[in-house]
DNA sequence: AATGAATGAGTATTCATTCAT
DNA sequence: TATGAATGAATACTCATTCAT
């Protein structure tokens, strides 16, 4: 094999890459290293050079997602110049647009609790920002209340968890806006956007 | 090893026992197949003689787990000389009785989807029971009012997910229960009796 | 492959006997499990049913071995028409018997402290046998002196070690086996038959 | 990592040095190369400028070790005011303070057959000296006598071996030094001074 | 002299499942 | 019904050594 040398950063950032759309395709379990190596035409050693584990390159992977979607959200609610719900709707936009960005729309990936892992820092990390750019930093009623938000959708859209048809879907969807709504007497309709988050089928 | 024939109806239940302890304790992955066997004293062929792999095992537990639920509330629902608050209540009951008759929590079963499995089935076929036993069968509405509340109760709940401390724990189970209440147009205080279910620790 | 069920004791049997075999020729360390199994034309996993690791087999051929001398030298020992002298001699007919008996010369088994523990087993098992045989069962001066004997012999001769010309390793055979004679008060010659045992070329 | 140029000899002897307390700390096959390196804050690459391979160190460990008891070994011989018996006793001091010097007892890695390669030179090229020191050089002999001397007190005390306790050790101890003192007609207690290089506990 | 990224060969072990008896 | 010996697929990780710069 042909020996070319990269920087450690392009070479990792090859790695976690192949790896992500590797994980993505085929799940977590079932991507051996030596697919991954094979993907970028490396030896399988390099891949420990680099990471110590198959392990930590998932931890890697989540670690950057969380950080991507918390550093874009950060900014906007930054954004003097944006309502609170303005700053909302443009947070999920950013949710939207990093899952699609280069693949990183690690949701999707089967395996050892990665839902878990991920779940667990939407909820510790991403809600906290949701209720500051709502303007209520710290308040801890507004926080709970969208926590059972973001946790009912997280939950009944799981699609490892359920099938729905595009009505019943479409319905819940409604449903969980319009609960949220009323909960912090917001007018109907106000968080009518997070429908295209969660799948809505028009 | 001395040959004790069984019926076939000892002899899995048997098996299925066995299982579900193992899985209990050490979880689904590491539970060997072997493990099962020894258990209980009987070769390896005789496991695949009664089921047709390990996974069938796990699935027959969960689906006996939930027939089992189903068919408690089931009961409650049906009797007649119960209000819609008193059945749901009873039927709350039932299922932490059930839980912990031998052994059943198999919620704590750590491995492969199984919590999935599980929840889904919650929703599926439990939560219309609920819609049933408060009086209005067949009314969506309430019935995703329902699901929104059972769903993060779950999620949020979900040990293996969260570590709460007892009173940010005991705070979020009164919200759920606090919202789901003004969801219905209960007087505050009416679901109270779903804080033992849920964990609360007074 | 096919399946051909033999009993435990069988299998068990060939397989120890092909792992002395190819450790034998190829050294411990580079013979593979696989070679083992394809030496005798059964699966990998039958050796594991068998032996819980590859060095559990290894610790199996040196207990047996260190057994069959044992036995056969306490037999000879318990003879009651030989005397002290005869009793020695046979006893070390009978080493070279077993030793080449059925490939049984472990002890040119290259690899992790297979030495070690055969040498340790002699000196703290087998010497203790001469001494019996020689008529002074428990006596620790002429333990000690079997010890010396048989340590300087061991070690001197160790074909990992020295690479003696024949005259060279000649003449120290019989300088330790005078100093043995000398040591215990024997006529010269009476150790004499020690000659073929120490590998003397004549 | 700043780029620091020594000179050939300081950088050969400061991977030498870092290699000897590694081996003797872990071990010869626990010791990485990049452990080495590490130690001294140099690249993987530069040991491999300096030395062949990672056993080419070994025996330049072994080789200086061999060197320098010899070289003191030969001044002492070498010193007309000394009687034979105070040759050999300054040599087996001389021996252990070597030993003891900057963490040279390499006679306690442990690893392929460092031992065996230490071993053999001690018996062909330190035993040699130790009859010259007694006044016979090139009396075979007495050569041989010395061999034994040596090869079984290596042997019995090789603390990879044996396990003696204080009490077994001392006996055999002594038995060999006797022997010794007999087998060469010197007066009992001539030797007693190779008591503490053997590891006499009082 | 020195760096450090890259190579690549090497393997013991686990266990769900099968099948001859 | 029951046994239990036998199968076989599946794979992450280590580290001495090399080499382009």
């Amino acid at each position: 094999m042909a020996r070319i040398t990269k920087t450690p950063e392009e070479r990792k950032e090859e790695i976690i890459s192949a790896s992500r759309t590797l994980f993505l395709e085929k799940g977590y379990a079932h991507t051996k290293v030596s697919d991954i190596v094979k993907a970028i035409g490396v030896s399988q050693g390099i891949f420990y050079y680099y990471f110590s584990s198959k392990d930590a390159v998932i931890d890697e992977i989540i670690d950057r997602y969380m950080r991507l979607q918390l550093s874009e959200a950060r900014k906007i609610v930054d954004n003097g110049s944006l309502s609170p719900l303005e700053k909302l709707e443009k947070m999920a936009e950013a949710q939207m647009l990093v899952n699609h960005r280069e693949n990183q729309n690690i949701h999707r990936i089967k395996g050892v609790d990665i839902h878990e892992r991920i779940n667990s820092r939407i909820i510790s990390d991403y809600v906290p920002l949701m209720v500051e750019a709502y303007g209520d930093p710290g308040d801890l009623q507004v926080q709970m209340k969208f926590e059972v938000f973001v946790a009912s959708a997280i939950f009944l859209f799981d699609p490892g968890i359920f099938t729905w048809t595009p009505v019943q879907r479409n319905k819940r969807i409604d449903h969980i806006i319009d609960l949220m709504e009323k909960s912090i007497d917001l007018p109907a309709g106000s968080f009518r956007f997070y429908r295209t988050l969660m799948g809505y089928q028009s």
